[in-house]
DNA sequence: GACTGGCACTCGTTACAGTCGAGTGCCAGG
DNA sequence: CCTGGCACTCGACTGTAACGAGTGCCAGTC
């Protein structure tokens, strides 16, 4: 039952005329718009076929043909080759990213830049925590009993959290302190830091125990509990193209989907390496975006992964041109978090 | 010229009725269902009046009336008077906020409760930097050219940023560095400090000199000039309720506008004292939210406003619920930011 | 003078019938 | 295995008609 090369050429055909005209692509019109050297009759056979193995399917009895989620995989998986990028975009991505001044710039304008050039939604992970080091942690008091714990990571990300401790401590003790969990916990990644608390903890003189419990708690949370994975998001109104026939009239859900970070870093956040993820429509396995493909990636200096880059839109969506782009902005991202 | 008492009654019983069903009033539901006491046929004359006067409109001849900006207008300053929360919301607001770990947690909590509350878009601005003041200062070694430069403002804000220093400097070097600037700067408001860096510099012994001078330009440039005023967001999806009739039936002038951070703030950091604005339709100086309505007030402990929050909707929206909701969470947050 | 009941009128909505045409499936022939 | 031809399907569009909500106006009443 395997597909012949015809019948590939002309689902290939079918996929690239229906993103373009966003219209039910008929036979007549396939034979004349590319050269497949067979007449419509011979077209329409071989869409009978494609149609029984389920890789398109007809809105209606007599309207043209549409591509399914498999449609789109095996036109993904084998039809289509990855489009370089024009010199254009390749410009637009340096001119746009270079000159950012610190993470939280970084991170904005590889957000919007991924939203203009796919014209699509875009999500970019923060550097995950979990991945980067401790580059130094700094204890500003607040009150005697309180605390301000600053940690920078060596992403350039920055976390802070207040302490509460659970009685006063003297601005010396609050030297020892930051000077110990400095000396401990330096260099080390974030992920393995809970037994090096815990040996902050055990390590310490009397006086600081109760101070240094407290905090190696707060530590803990902060830094590896309440993984607090943060993410930015651009381009929602490129939703609204292509006026309600994708995401089968609604967009609702996909907002709603869209607003609860969790699930979209679950969604971008996996990449364990660097490979592009694409996952159409039914392959989601939110509900909500059962409409939507995603299209996603790692990035991070070198083959190092810091976190999740991607972007959102209509199945129906130029799946080689997107592809590319995605993996040239994370690419660029990767060399520009480098230089940090 | 002047409205009797009965042509506003007619007037707060289309604009509550409108609201409520979003289908145009006629004069016989009118009567049937507020206690206007008098015919269907008197309430039609008086609604010719009101829209010879531009207060309300007719979609269509032969259909019921809707209210314009202008109605509305006259509805939020004279016929309505801001509802009492009921304690369920009462109750909601204090459980949603208490909890909250650190100020990002308080403004996404914040922003996420508006958004649930009133069941429209809405906005919280990061308590504004410009009205903060500098409770610590710290300078972290990255490498012997590179300082991290860490703010902490009094509202528990941080702000951090590169410093790339001229030449290398010793770490002592650095400690002096940070004990002049947190001497000079500490308690005092981000708004004063230029004259202050200023002093710094002056005032350096001449080995510092050089350091403390691109110290100061990153700090001008990190606390006053650029004022990076950040801000939250949720509740887009709410957007999609009322299914495209309002906001004329396109999304996109809507959403485009959220994502321009710097218009939104605009709209809801003018908050100067605490009184809560209103702004209806036309009356929006952004051309892409003048289908849109925003309830906006600053927030802050006490009389000081540190902040604007508020939120986006159709003008077909409950403003009397809206406006207590949004005066209430305002007050909880300011609240909440006084304990500190 | 203000209100009311009655009535003609408007116009959007809905239903239904008819036409058109894109696109199909199938079949007989090359 | 491919092709041209043909009958068929069914959505999109058009035109007509009936319906009804809602109006404006007017003459009559309190």
């Amino acid at each position: 039952m395997g597909l012949d090369d015809r019948k590939l050429a002309v689902l290939r055909a079918i996929v690239e005329d229906y993103v373009a005209t966003q219209e039910p692509v008929g036979s007549k019109a396939l034979v004349e718009r590319h050269q497949l050297g067979v007449s419509p009759a011979t077209v329409r056979n071989d869409m009978a076929v494609l149609e029984e193995e389920g890789y398109i399917r007809q809105p209606h009895t007599s309207a043209g043909r549409v591509p399914t989620d498999r449609g789109y995989r095996l036109f993904v998986d084998r039809l289509s080759r990855v489009k370089p990028l024009s010199p254009a975009e390749r410009r637009a991505i340096e001119r746009f990213l270079v000159g950012a001044v610190d993470l939280d710039d970084v991170v904005h304008r590889t957000v919007r830049l991924l939203a203009q050039l796919t014209r699509q939604v875009a999500v970019v992970q923060y550097p995950s925590l979990a991945r980067s080091s401790v580059r130094h942690l700094e204890l500003v008091p607040i009150s005697t009993t309180r605390l301000m714990l600053v940690m920078i990571a060596d992403t350039g990300r920055v976390e802070q959290r207040l302490v509460e401790l659970p009685a006063p401590v003297p601005a010396d003790d609050v030297t020892d302190l930051r000077r110990l969990v400095n000396e401990k916990l330096v260099g080390s990644r974030l992920s393995e830091t809970p037994p090096l608390v815990q040996a902050l903890v055990e390590e310490c003189t009397p006086l600081l125990r109760p101070a240094m419990t407290t905090l190696a708690t707060v530590l803990l949370e902060t830094l590896v509990e309440r993984h607090e994975e943060r993410l930015a998001l651009a381009g929602t109104a490129n939703l609204t193209r292509g006026g309600l026939l994708d995401f089968q009239g609604s967009l609702r859900p996909i907002l709603e989907a869209l607003e609860e970070e969790v699930v979209i870093l679950k969604l971008i956040g996996e990449a364990e390496s660097s490979t592009t993820r694409v996952l159409i429509g039914d392959e989601n396995e939110i509900d909500n975006l059962r409409a939507a493909s995603v299209v996603s990636t790692g990035y991070g200096p070198g083959a190092t992964v810091l976190g999740g880059l991607g972007v959102l839109g209509p199945t129906r969506m130029d799946y080689p041109g997107t592809i590319a782009t995605v993996r040239a902005v994370a690419r660029y991202v990767g060399e520009l978090l480098a230089q940090n």
